[in-house]
RNA sequence: GGCGCCGUACCCAAGUGGCUAAGGGAGCAGUCUGCAAAACUGCGAUGCGGCGGUUCGAACCCGCCCGGCGCCUCCA
């Protein structure tokens, strides 16, 4: 039975879908307008995985996430540019599925964007309207806040206590100070649509709103997002959808923790952010090892906890794949038969899964499952050593790829360095392009083994010294040959 | 001021009332090996920020305190 940590009850609830079978869910995207950062890549993981377990849980699922490609920030960023508004949601668009591609996210079901959604968006509003919580104001449209009873029910706040701290500068055109745009009259030379109050733009939440109807219906299963979007994000959303259909909104509401860095928010405005871009730029590894280094980082802590961000960690989780795809190796060999181990296999398999899946079904406790993963590791790894068939290894390995497809890990087919690809990427330091080709790494080791067949161990020393000083392991295996990695 | 979160070994990180406090990384020792590497074996918190309390029993519940953080404004 899954259970899910839900924001507006504050509880671990039991999950019980709208339609049996199938789920309907909702994630804030990103505004395209500047590089995804860490951040944006924990949250779009932590709901990849929440889908991908979903997923595999035998669920239907139908993902919608929205690019937010209409607003004051890319406004701003279009105006500095001196580039049309456009052509910065495009870059920017475009960057996503290039970092998030990176990452192995997979895209989302539906993926729309706000401006391509002007109608239903209008229809809202109107709807809004006519029934009396919003009201125009010259070119714009407001929600009034006290015209929804329950506003406040998701962030745990009363209007009274919003309003005390409140730094909004108050705005004398609103009724109540909490009131929010639903629709922004344009400005000569902002990005305009025509619309029953003039021509203008959206707010920020009413797009979402909008978004969810169109592709899930007015009630849906789940709605996702960062931490920071509880107030006033989807404290919004809700007052406005439920005013407007009289029906619940979304049923479970996940927000995932921030990423920090020394145990600081990391965010635009503290300026201590690292974009996705730069972190595989730098990264001293093929972009498809970075990818799932990043990823198991990432999901070693739990998607609702504060993560920091450290080249440590980002080690670590390197250390511990090495110790996965090492094993893979071993598992691609040829076996022999075995003493009883190949009995064993289906026990250490069956209690991982067993593991695993109980972690997962408990708010999507990665760590959990991670764990489990790690203990089947070395569980293996015994087996091996007391022997395991050549089709036990092809079973395990493929029980890792499939446990493993879950958080998008261990389907790599070679955990190996591969300069070639390396060298056709853009940002390749002198360094990096010294590396030894393959080929070469081949030719010496095989000169190895002939040095050792012949004793000669200090021909074979110098080899391995040789490579080690390129960063080369060598592995010498009992039936005489060598295994090298980097 | 209001709302809320966190503090578990050198590091990461589960556990939130009841067997010896998961798992991993790093480290050390050992087995194996020509030497290594990998793998395996062993070691590692008598204690879960501190002090009280509730309870037969608490890392887990309650109170206070210390330390750190977030939201209340655009923000994943």
């Amino acid at each position: 039975m899954l259970r899910i940590h839900n924001t507006l009850t504050g509880r671990k609830d039991p999950f019980e879908p709208l339609v049996p079978g199938t789920v309907r869910m909702y994630v804030c995207g990103v505004t395209v307008y500047d590089d995804c950062h860490i951040g944006h890549a924990r949250s779009a993981l932590v709901f990849d995985v929440i889908r991908r377990h979903l997923e595999y849980s035998g669920f239907s699922v139908t993902f919608v996430k929205n690019f937010t490609d209409v607003d004051d920030k890319i406004i701003k960023r279009a105006h500095e540019r001196g580039k049309p508004w456009q052509e910065i949601t495009a870059e920017y668009i475009e960057a996503y599925y290039r970092d998030m591609g990176r990452l192995g996210i997979k895209p989302a079901t539906v993926e729309p964007k706000a401006t391509e959604h002007m109608a239903e968006i209008i229809g809202l509003v109107q709807e809004l309207i006519r029934k009396d919580v919003a009201y125009q104001v010259n070119g714009d449209v407001y929600f009034q806040v006290e015209r929804y009873g329950a506003y406040g029910r998701l962030s745990k706040r009363k209007m009274e206590d919003l309003q005390a701290g409140a730094r909004v500068e108050v705005d004398e055109r609103k009724r109540h100070p909490m009131d929010f745009a639903l629709w922004k009259g344009a400005k000569p030379g902002e990005p305009a649509w025509e619309s029953p109050w003039g021509p203008g733009r959206p707010g920020w939440h009413i797009e979402c709103s909008a978004m969810a109807m169109k592709h899930l219906g007015e009630t849906f299963d789940i709605h996702g997002g960062g931490m920071d979007l509880i107030f006033p994000h989807h404290e919004n959303e809700i007052a406005q959808s439920c005013a407007a259909t009289g029906k619940e909104f979304a049923r479970y509401w996940l927000h995932n923790g921030f990423v920090q860095i020394n145990q600081e928010k990391m965010s635009k405005s503290l300026g201590n952010f690292f974009t996705i871009r730069e972190i595989f730029e730098k990264s001293e590894w093929p972009e498809a090892i970075t990818g799932e280094i990043l990823r198991y980082f990432l999901l070693t802590t739990h998607y609702r906890s504060p993560l920091d961000f450290s080249d440590q960690g980002l080690r670590e989780a390197k250390n511990v794949l090495d110790g996965f795809y090492d094993l893979f190796k071993r598992l691609a060999e040829a076996g022999q038969s075995s003493s009883g181990a190949d009995d064993e296999l289906p026990f250490d398999i069956g209690f991982a899964e067993v593991t695993f899946k109980n972690g997962m079904d408990d708010d999507f406790n990665t760590p959990v499952a991670l764990a489990a993963l790690q203990q089947l590791r070395g569980a293996i790894n015994k087996l091996i050593q007391k022997g395991l068939s050549t089709e036990a290894r092809k079973a395990a390995r493929e029980k890792f790829r499939s446990l493993g497809d879950v958080f998008g890990l261990f389907q790599l087919n070679t955990w190996q360095f591969n300069p070639l690809k390396k060298i056709a990427r853009e940002a390749v330091t002198a360094l990096k392009e010294e590396r030894m080709p393959d080929s070469a790494i081949e030719t010496r080791l095989a000169e190895r083994i002939e040095a050792k067949k012949k004793k000669d161990f200090k021909l074979a020393d110098e080899i391995r010294a040789e490579l080690a000083s390129q960063g080369i392991t060598i592995e010498d295996r009992p039936d005489g040959t060598s295994r090298w990695k980097r």
